[in-house]
DNA sequence: CTAGTTGCAAAGGCTTTGCCTATAA
DNA sequence: TTATAGGCAAAGCCTTTGCAACTAG
């Protein structure tokens, strides 16, 4: 439910960030497109397209849940959105804008907190080499039972401290 | 198709590996679970429960898909089976006496290699604990390309060496 | 003997698609 | 105007399930 952003205007024809997007990549820009980018820009967690559906049906209920799959779809094959798997049989998206970052799903909630780790993607990148591979991508998700005791004593230490956002 | 082991006859009424450590648990063997665990025991890849059946269907023609879907399922809620996902949308499988390791998968011809690193579960053990949570488990996959020249030059350094073998 | 297992086919959950209408450029 | 996009409902895929018959312990 958390979207920051201005007007949820559905009559609102400015575009949002990943609108832009799709217009620098000559997308053909049409009512439910814009809502749907929208939706997508003012996430700040990581819906699945039921979720999306929902959102986009608040700002325009002349939308149907074809033309989100079909758009998800597509802004990810333009490289304009990342799908995720956090297990539970539904993908989930969220704005490649976002940049790089890895998630710890809560086992018990289902909610997700993201962290960063600059030098994991390297060493990966080391180990791929050394099997005789180029990393084209990869995949890494954390699954994590919430600690009673909020850790007090160490402070950050190696990795960059995550956001900590839970979304 | 590489399946080593003995006697593939559907008469064998010797248990597998995988076949004891269900009498372990005290599951109730019928002939569908043994083959099943043979089939299971003798994989030395990550077979999706399509093939699983095939597998099984040639040692043991009455045997239903449903049953390996359930048997799998079975088998992972035991720990005994490991659930795996690398992409294509269907549930792949592998003993967890296979122990601790990593996979990458070839972008082009969805070939698996396994690969081991020790510190890498540390390592993300003291991440999740930064963030408040305990480590229950965690999903890693890299996704590469084929290099064209197989790296001559330097050996292998720092995590261990895969075993290489590509399933 | 009886709780647990299997086959079969139907049902489920998520996602894609065919087809015709609507519309951005 | 014309290639594209959208709505709707049907179809696809993988997986689960209801139910009656079967079987290991």
């Amino acid at each position: 439910m958390a979207r920051a952003g201005r007007s949820a205007n559905a009559a609102d024809t400015s575009e949002s960030r990943i609108g832009l997007l799709c217009v620098e990549r000559g997308l053909k820009m049409t009512g439910q497109r814009r809502v749907i980018a929208r939706v997508l820009s003012d996430a700040e967690d990581h819906p699945d397209v039921e979720e999306l559906y929902r959102r986009a049906s608040e700002l325009d209920p002349r939308i149907s849940v074809a033309t989100v799959y079909r758009t998800v779809r597509l802004l990810e094959e333009k490289g304009i959105l990342e799908r995720r798997d956090f297990g539970g049989g539904r993908a989930r998206y969220e704005a490649s804008e976002h940049g790089r970052h890895y998630h710890l799903i809560d086992v018990e909630t289902g909610k997700v907190t993201e962290f960063e780790d600059d030098e994991h993607e390297a060493l990966m990148r080391r180990i791929a080499e050394r099997l005789g591979f180029e990393l084209v991508s990869m995949r890494l998700e954390l699954f994590g039972r919430r600690l009673k005791e909020p850790d007090t004593s160490s402070a950050a230490k190696k990795a960059k401290r995550g956001k900590g956002s839970v979304k």
